[in-house]
DNA sequence: AAATTTTTGATTTACGTACATCAGAAATGG
DNA sequence: CCATTTCTGATGTACGTAAATCAAAAATTT
């Protein structure tokens, strides 16, 4: 049987109490009796029973999830996937409330996050986006003691506790190699498609994707980066004209979304160009365009994982409990036709 | 607040024993009044506490874990994970004994199944061998109404109640389409390494693996399939025998164990020959010929992931619970030189 | 040594559920 | 309508921890 704070207290030759007040930081303990306290939890080695503890304490995480809006399909799942979270929410002690802000919108995200300044709040998530104003918004809400992470993007050199998201120049290196292998001997241009160069998994992305195909595939040749701002409209209408104004176009990663809007356009040249496709995230859009063969890779974060992931991360952060990296690393899903889930 | 059994009893307008007896199916509640309970549980959203049940009961999990012995990398991570979880068996409640069985010998396995019957157990993992009379021990020990979880390969239509492992017929496409692509335009002939046909995620993983090279890579001939039983030594012989044999192998697909040995033949014969291979198992070994370039993909299947999942598994059937089928599928990693954790 | 402060002990209640017991009520049989 | 069986209620204890209260003991100060 597993020893209990009664185990700790014979063994300490003290009270029950006296354990409590070591076990709970709270004052009132001499520091040898103190010291005797954690020789004995030490030696008998007891761990916390957390289900009890929390049992006891009916102590409720109040949580936030700031997301961008938008229609393209990623972050609708997320959104949604934040939403079973909620609807899970009684059963792990948490109160989720999820606010919503445009894209790449500076003022709007550090509005949304001065509101929980000095409101009861055990964590804020956030997808970042990567401004000097966001970072100091962070920075007063970590002087604050509130935990906050950030969700599968990152920010530079802020206070925020974690990050929850996949390690995206990893990605683009991947995607890299992935068209350069899969081209094989063809040589010719890539075109890039990203979302915007203000958030920074997108330009960690193209950081990746740009080394490896300097480093290794000197025959294929990046064309300049096109902005579609996550927009399915934009997205395909960049790609259409992209593959007119250029015939040696061999290949196409899309590192950010609206893969809506790229996968009408490659239907629209198909079948006479004959590009190889790697896109991020996998949607019913790019499922089925991996399926048909319009795109040949998808690469994939698990939205939910990382949601689930910034949820435990929150909970412990409040705690002061340590979190385990390992447990916490987001993969980077492939997907090719065969393998899809 | 959530709604808890005395919310129930009153909303019922029983007493908190009627609710108590109706939750945990116990005898002596008329078909009125259970209904008239079920109802209040439906109406107000009732969600049974499992921490605190857990408490109540002080229930622990004795569960099983039958792993082949064998000094291959994966099978000694997959003991490695067993025994992390055995550590944390006082956290979960479980007890987890681990019994080694030689591999792929099927009266060895039948043994140590029906070793226990009549025993007190929650659930049996374990690495099935696919044969008749495995599955006769695994139908001997369902019908005790013991759990069975089959681990990393399942056993064709036996009675176990959940298969903890990724979906090999997905794996071996996967792994032929990265082959063939990888490969472009080259033609030639393929070399399949396989430990053993007695098991079913390797006969899975060549029957997903020819299917793909036959529809879409009629370039790429495969050659006949080489059993290294997933031995190191054996596997290494095999393949030098092969390639010396011919001259005109390309790729290589291992779907089994014993990297090291197929490494060290691939270093043999290095730079002369210009190989593309797939293999499975992230270890030691496999990843660093990945970084240097022997080998261009791994696949992979987190042996924690498993374990932790068959865990789960088996504690919710041992309670009649319903398991969330989309938790608990694993998937498949699919790892090149960029990605790797 | 007395007065004061600090530390410790003893005890209780609570969290949400499980489980057991016993008495009393309701339903069923004759 | 009474006897019997079946159902229901009331109540208490337990799980391991948290948190509070009050009294008693020990340490510290004066």
């Amino acid at each position: 049987m597993r020893p209990t704070v009664h185990d700790i207290a014979a063994a300490a030759g003290v009270s029950l109490a006296t354990v409590d007040r070591v076990l709970n930081q709270r004052p009132g303990v001499r520091l040898v009796t103190r010291e005797k306290v954690e020789t004995a939890i030490r030696e008998i080695g007891y761990i916390r029973d957390v289900a009890a503890a929390n049992l006891a304490k009916g102590r409720i995480y109040p949580l936030v999830f700031i997301v961008p809006t938008g229609d393209n399909s990623f972050m609708h799942g997320l959104r949604s996937e934040v939403h079973h979270a909620t609807i899970r929410a009684s059963i792990e002690r948490t109160d989720i409330r999820i606010a919503e802000v445009p894209p790449f919108d500076v003022p709007a995200l550090v509005a949304a996050l001065d509101a929980f300044q000095g409101q009861d709040i055990a964590g804020v998530a956030l997808v970042a986006t990567d401004a000097p104003e966001v970072r100091a918004a962070v920075g007063r809400l970590v002087a604050e003691r509130i935990p906050v992470v950030t969700l599968v993007s990152d920010l530079t050199d802020s206070a925020r506790h974690h990050y929850a998201g996949i390690d995206n120049i990893a990605a683009g290196r991947t995607a890299a190699r992935l068209l350069g292998r899969f081209l094989g001997d063809r040589k010719g241009e890539i075109t890039v498609l990203a979302g915007s160069m203000l958030v920074r998994d997108h330009r960690e992305r193209l950081q990746g994707f740009s080394a490896v195909m300097a480093e290794e595939f000197p025959k294929l040749r990046l064309l300049p980066v096109l902005e579609g701002r996550d927009d399915p409209e934009l997205a395909g209408s960049l790609v259409s004209r992209a593959l007119s104004e250029s015939r040696d176009i061999v290949g196409i990663y899309n590192l950010g979304a609206g893969n809506r809007g790229l996968i009408a356009a490659l239907k629209a040249v198909r079948p006479e160009r004959e590009l190889t496709v790697v896109v991020h995230e996998l949607t019913q859009h790019t499922r089925a365009a991996l399926v048909d063969g319009t795109i040949d890779a998808v690469l994939n974060q698990d939205a939910g994982h990382e949601v689930r992931s910034a949820i435990r991360v929150m909970k412990a952060t409040a705690d002061g409990q340590a979190v385990i990296a390992d447990q916490e690393r987001i993969r980077l899903d492939i997907f090719l036709k065969d393998n899809l889930p």
